[in-house]
DNA sequence: CTAATTTCCTACTGCTTCAGTAGTCTAACC
DNA sequence: GGTTAGACTACTGAAGCAGTAGGAAATTAG
């Protein structure tokens, strides 16, 4: 149960997206930049992103990515599940007709609560919390002498 | 992060040894049968769970592998740690030296409180439990015309 | 109109892991 | 000593991951 590196750049791009929310587009280079991830990788990983909804695009000069809402309403889970899908994913939590003993079978309880205890984590959380908690990290770097 | 069907199994073999705990050594080809599952591939699921010391197996006719604990004294979080590794694995979590910007990474955060919301999960569970449920959906089944 | 800038789209590639399959070897029991 | 189990190693097709590469299309500035 690796977690994918689409999954740990995708949540670091979106959350530059979120902390430069209002101040206009933000280019994929400056992102790749900042974040130190390949230029054309985080293209489509942007890409991905843009296609379920929750980042809308500008082209040309000036132009870039944004959220297309304000962070505070974006939840992890939409994010999460853009990029990497529903978590613990077992044919027989999605499709239970797939599994003749899927009624009585136990340890398909165990993977279900396994994965609401996930997603209740990632729908607890907004992308407004992460700029939060990013922004009080800075401050306290301040009183470093 | 879809489950492998390395720990879907292993899982299912695991519970048939708690079910027949105290019986004797329960044979390969008897869980293969009873759970569906590859002879020769749950031999190597079932060798995992003995190196990790789960399991303990009994050569020559009437052989078999058998749990080395009650299952009330086998936790789920043992099992998938052999079966699966850690939940959510992230370089960062584990080496957090590997990674410059890890103190105040904010997604490292997520991912953290992620992979502890399952462990927690797996932590709450035994092997006896899961038997306990297994038997209480066979007995509902009694009460069907 | 044109050139520069930026996103958009598709294809390709090396690598690793998954999910088995196969075959032989070793230990125990009768 | 033969049968019945597990033990161990090697191999394989398929899929997904983590990028790389190259060009097309849109937008803006001059």
């Amino acid at each position: 149960m690796k977690l994918s590196s689409r999954s740990r750049y995708g949540f670091r791009a979106i959350l530059e997206l979120a902390i430069d929310y209002g101040k206009g587009p933000l280019q994929i280079k400056t992102i790749a930049e900042r974040e130190d991830i390949s230029n054309k990788y985080l293209e489509q990983l942007i890409s991905l992103l843009k296609s379920s909804g929750l980042v809308r695009s500008v082209r040309g000069p000036h132009g870039g990515y944004e959220l297309t809402r304000p962070p505070a309403e974006v939840k992890l889970d939409d994010i999460f599940m853009t990029l990497e899908g529903p978590p613990i994913s077992v044919e027989c939590l999605e499709h239970p007709e797939h599994c003749p003993r899927c009624m009585d079978c136990v340890t398909r309880q165990v993977w279900a609560k396994m994965q609401s205890a996930m997603m209740g984590v990632l729908e607890s959380l907004t992308l407004q919390d992460l700029v939060d908690k990013a922004k009080q990290g800075d401050s306290s770097d301040h009183y470093q002498i």
